[in-house]
Formats: C-alpha cells, structure tokens, sequence
DNA sequence: CAGCTTATGTCAGTCTTATTGACTTTCCAA
DNA sequence: TTGGAAAGTCAATAAGACTGACATAAGCTG
C-alpha cells in the first residue's frame, strides 16, 4: 500500500511514519469504541460500564482490587459503576470464600446478555478488519499494540490470556 | 510467539482471538496516551488540548469546521478548548481569506513548542514500540488499524497524510 | 488478645470533557 | 435580497474521573 515496511526499509521510523502511526491509533480508537458506545447510548450505562463488564466476563470471581488495577481507576469511581450494575442485577457480589474482605465479581444471566450484546457489535468490526488485513497483518498489529503497553499492563494482559484460553 | 496467523490458520478469527485483540487495543491505548498526559497533568491543560494542537500543527490553516469533524466533537466542545488555546497564545486565529466566515487557524511558536514536547514523548513511545517489533509487523499494524476505522474516518486520515507527506 | 494492615464501601467536593439547545454576528451565494 | 453556512457564545446537564476523609470488617502478627 504506502512504503511502510516494505522489507528492510530503514527508514520507517521517520517523524512522520511516527505521526501517521498516532494519528491511525487515534482514528482507529474511535471506530474500536464506535459500536458498543452506540448500543450503551439511551440505556443507563456508558463505556465505564462496558468495562467492567468486560473484564468481570473475561476473568470471573475477579475482586474489586483487580478489576481496579485492571481499568486503571479509582475505587471511589469503580464503586459507582459497580454498585448500579450490581442494583441493576447484571453484577453479582459474592464474599470472598479464603478472605472474606474480599468481593468476587460475577455477571449475571442478565449481565452475561448485555456482555454478549456490546461484544458481538466490537467483534464484529475487529473480525472485518482482522478479514481485511489477513493473518500476518494481524499478528504485526498483536505485536505493535503490545509494545505499547506499559510493563505492567502487558503482564495483567498475558494474565488473562492464559486464564481465557 | 503465539499461534496468531501462523501463516495459513484459519482459526484466527475465533472469539478468544477476537476478545484478545480487543483487549491489546484497551492496554495499548493507555500506554499511547499516557506520556503526553503526564506532561498535561500539572498544566492548565489535558487530553481535548493535546488533540487540537496535533491536528492544528499537522494541519495548518484548517478551520474551525474541519478541526471539528476530524475530532468528532460539537462547536461548542472544540471552543472551549480553543479559547484558552488562543487566549494562552499558542494557537493564533486569523479570518479566512477566500471565505471570510471562516477562520484559520495556526500553531504560534510557543504553541510549536509545546506540540513538540507532547509528540516528542508519544512518538518516543511509538518509536520504541516499532523497533521491537520490525517493520513487517509495523506495516500489519497499519492496515489493521485502517480497516477498524470507519469510512469516513479513513478518508481523513488520508487526506492527512496526503496534506502531511 | 491487641494492634496494624488490607479490602471494600461510601460521602463530599471538584475537574475535564463532552452533550443539547438557543441565539447572534458575519458573510457568501443564488 | 434573502437563505444558509461558519463561527462564537451562553446556559444547563451529564459521564467519568479525581482527591480526601472516614467507616467497617476481617486477616495477620507479635
């Protein structure tokens, strides 16, 4: 397509391959959050709720502690998502069995629903794109965005990878 | 590193594979935005600001209109920011010359300054992050982001690149 | 057991970014 | 000349985040 990477190109790191590597991110961020933010529009929740619930779905029995870590916010702002899901029955808050300080989070029949209504919509435009690019495109894009995590996010990342495989 | 488009797989588009894409977009992105937010933290200013000095240094001249669309945001969102921008001296406003409604807009030196000192750290991320991962993989992260974007976006993000080349 | 620490929850106040709706001024163009 | 487009502004509202303070329950350690 453009001269990116074509083989051992040495100069792909020029300021503006750089520039256009951002502005692709941010332009490709928006179409990523496009669709379940679309669906979340007249319901009660929005992309904080999406979040939670995602991250509830992907790694069961979670406490709130990891789930905090994991979205990268505040008790204090996870607290008020969490509590009008867990009102709202999409979330279900069971005492820790081995430390009872702790919650362990679970999504409901109902939230379980909602989680597989909002994902459907942003697989659906991940699975274009992936069909679009094709296989290697695909593992170079898993490379690149995992060089872009901070440390600490790629571990919380693999974590998951390995418990939802 | 793992079995993702291994060549001719045609099981990458399952939904563990698809879950994990979207969660590499999740971590990637926090780790895209957060240097230049910490430059942000402390000034009188934050992520809307950054967005409008980027486009406005890649764009100059553009006008209030086009700034508008390329951030996805309402006039009155994009003026907030850009009264302060403006007030501060790092964006300079002038009246069109074609169209006298219009109003272009400039980066001053000072607001050059503090564009640099932003994309600086973004791009060090960026650099950092292409290096580890060569360019072939470079060039798959491109497409892929191209395609998750939406059609319009896309052509922007072109027009971009063909204004900034 | 006493005291420290951890996990969670909550209240109050603030900030940034965004929204919708209404209205004005300026000015291009049919 | 009149309609509509570009920009700017005011007001009210919302989501999502923050800090700081405080409370409760429960685990852990001496």
């Amino acid at each position: 397509m453009s001269d990116v990477g074509t083989g051992e190109n040495l100069l792909f790191l020029t300021d503006e391959q750089l520039r256009q590597g951002i502005e692709a991110m941010f332009f490709a961020y928006r179409g990523f959050t496009a669709d379940p933010d679309r669906i979340l529009t007249g319901m009660a929740y929005g992309r904080a709720h999406h979040r939670a619930i995602h991250f509830i779905n992907r790694a069961p029995g979670t406490t709130v502690n990891n789930l905090l870590i994991l979205l990268g916010v505040t008790k204090q702002s996870l607290n008020r998502v969490l509590r009008t899901l867990i009102e709202d029955g999409l979330v279900e808050s069971r005492v820790g069995v081995s430390d009872k300080r702790e919650r362990n989070l679970y999504l409901t029949d109902a939230g379980q629903e909602l989680e597989r209504k909002l994902s459907d919509a942003q697989r659906a435009r991940m699975r274009a794109a992936y069909r679009a690019a094709g296989p290697q495109a695909v593992a170079g894009f898993r490379q690149v965005l995992e060089a872009m995590m901070d440390p600490e996010m790629r571990r919380k990342y693999h974590a998951l990878r390995e418990s939802g495989a």
